[in-house]
DNA sequence: AATGAATGAGTTTTCATTCAT
DNA sequence: GATGAATGAAAACTCATTCAT
């Protein structure tokens, strides 16, 4: 049956409505990638509509073509942005004799990842990764090796260190150091999964991993 | 392994032909309507084709979605169109003291009717509208307040006005101003279910209902 | 987005349901046609679907297959149904001498029009034709073979009568007998279009068409 | 003329071929959701093809909508399924007096976790949950419910117990007890990503699960 | 006789992509 | 650069009809 409103029938013809601002190129691929990050996170690659995306962005259809050749080509230039270059501050270099506490392993490790927590487009990017990352299997590896793989390298480092100076205790966790991220990726899985994490229910996550660590690793 | 093959996500991988001419909207619209009307009425709501529409207005199926968003919103688009606007022009306010005789019965209420069913697209209208009607429910209600309502409103007003000044014999019309349309009413039917009324044969219909008002109503 | 209610996601794994009762086939090929006339005269014959049908008539759709071999020839069969017998009652012949007044022509002609009219599978059949009829363009002529010309042949040679013996106005009516159905049809129409006709409506319907024919026709 | 072609009216005027072997509607819908499930997790929602389920599910796409009336009530039956009943085991209950020592919890808890991890399948619901959960919009909230909650519970149960008796040092997993989860949870996650997790692996990541918890809760 | 699962051809609908303006 | 009408191929969905049970 239909539409209950006959008055309501007739088909938006809509006037032209203004042309939007034409803006610098790069400015409007930011906004797209933007737009895209929101909407393929929301509905994954295959049910996000290019509508959709250009809705977001503020533009129209048409007007991401200018930008962009395909669908694909949006997706990778996002991949490529979330993978590479900003997220991951490189870690910097450690004087040669600062010991290794479990105190600078929280704020070298632990809070950084509490810190994104909080952030919701990190949130939005793990999403998408986690749901279409297969579609581009090398992302997957990729964002690994960029992610967590130097991270890790870098936590196995600090831990050997901390054991061979004594200030810190041998432990499951010394032994396996991606064990030190297991309450970091749990909550963020819990993010993901139920929408942003609160900002208490963030510090309170920390603060029990923290003091987990402390039983483990205080010498 | 997730695959999601890339080469196999998304439609629509091929290089479209030649686009038909492009048109503004309000254009297409109309001209989408025009066809639907020609496909509805002859092969009635069910067994239309969007295929059969789009070829008449001269796009592609696709084209159409353009403009409506289902093969419902295109029916009741043209059921408004056909209930609404254009048909019944508001008839001319009387001057004061122009006297009501049957001559102008017949001039205001009862040669329209007949020049209607002269109009091949009036029957078609009133045959789409009696075999589908039911698929869009006030539009029966709505038709009878567009098309009858306010003709038997004037109706009333001028017969009322005869009387009162003597140039009309009251009679079983003058109380029921709705059956000085029976027999147009009936011819009309008439057309719609034995095919177009051959125009002699209209203006046989007219010139017998015009008799029998004169036998009624003259005073 | 899916319904909201995952718990009542899954479909009916439908036990059986208790075979329903084996009846002799005439009595179902009625429940059926019945059942027919209600769906096609609501939705029109391309839209029905059998499973309406079916499910009106209180089998299943395989049920109804056993009586008809298909939708074609249960639409056939309801029409039979509808035009041949039951309908219109021959006309009892007329005793040579009995005067043809208004009264009798009230009694033979205008009361059954408007018993009719009460009776709602009438107005569904009366929709069914209008709507299906041209499906098949012999029903159409039948039914007006069957339903009108009798009535009107016999309307015109009472009229002649009464003219001839006096008891009769000349008048527009007895020229163009058909006339004198004409508020009649009307009616119908309204019902058709509308929905039943309310008794007292239809009284007030029938005493104005009375009314009319008096002042046409009393001499 | 109306037209309204009798052979153009209605579809499917073809002599079926050779039906598949007719099953019992629950055994059906079973094989479709089976089918779904990998499917689905293969491709996703989106970009799975009704055509596809049905293949898998051994039937014609025809077949499929006698038993779901849309893609997304099969996602919605494919869920509910996932996340309800079989899976989480009621854990039985606990002798009043057996003390609750780590290999306890071990045994009760972290066991079943990769267990679960070594069967692909989970690890398929999983993924698919993860990557068009958003789609059926309390299926997390319903999930978590479903899945965590009542093993968390559990553990509460089981630390406050353990700590009362002096099996259990206090620790923060005491507090927090989803904290037992959390190296499985990475563990899941890693498998979810990486592609199923080799069974050695598993049972490295199972054993420093466990020798961590040693180190946390042993007295 | 009746049921309801299953088929398959037809039809509607979606949407990435193109292109005249 | 931007718009939005138009295309066309793919995918979802419908339903008369068949037939094993």
């Amino acid at each position: 049956m239909i539409n209950n409103d006959i008055s309501a029938a007739s088909p938006g013809v809509s006037e032209p409505g203004p042309p939007r601002r034409r803006l610098p190129a790069a400015t409007r691929v930011t906004q797209i990638l933007d737009a895209a990050l929101q909407v393929f996170s929301d509905k994954g690659f295959a049910s996000a509509r290019l509508d959709d995306i250009a809705e977001a962005a503020g533009l129209s259809k048409g007007g991401v073509y200018t930008h962009f050749a395909s669908k694909e080509e949006i997706f990778g230039a996002l991949l490529k942005r979330l993978i590479q270059p900003p997220m991951p501050a490189a870690p910097e270099a450690l004087a040669d004799e600062e010991p290794v506490t479990v105190d600078l392993l929280v704020r070298r490790v632990v809070e950084p990842m509490y810190q994104s927590l909080g952030d919701p487009s990190v949130l939005q990017a793990v999403r998408l990764l986690l749901a279409n990352g297969t579609r581009v299997p090398q992302a997957f590896d990729q964002w690994h090796q960029t992610m967590f793989e130097p991270h890790i390298a870098d936590v196995a480092r600090l831990l050997q260190r901390g054991v061979r100076q004594g200030t810190l205790r041998r432990s499951a966790i010394t032994h396996a150091p991606r064990l030190i991220l297991s309450p970091g990726i749990h909550a963020m899985l819990d993010g993901v999964v139920r929408g942003p994490v609160a900002p208490d229910a963030i510090a309170e996550w920390k603060r029990l991993h923290v003091a987990m660590l402390r039983e483990l690793l205080t010498p």
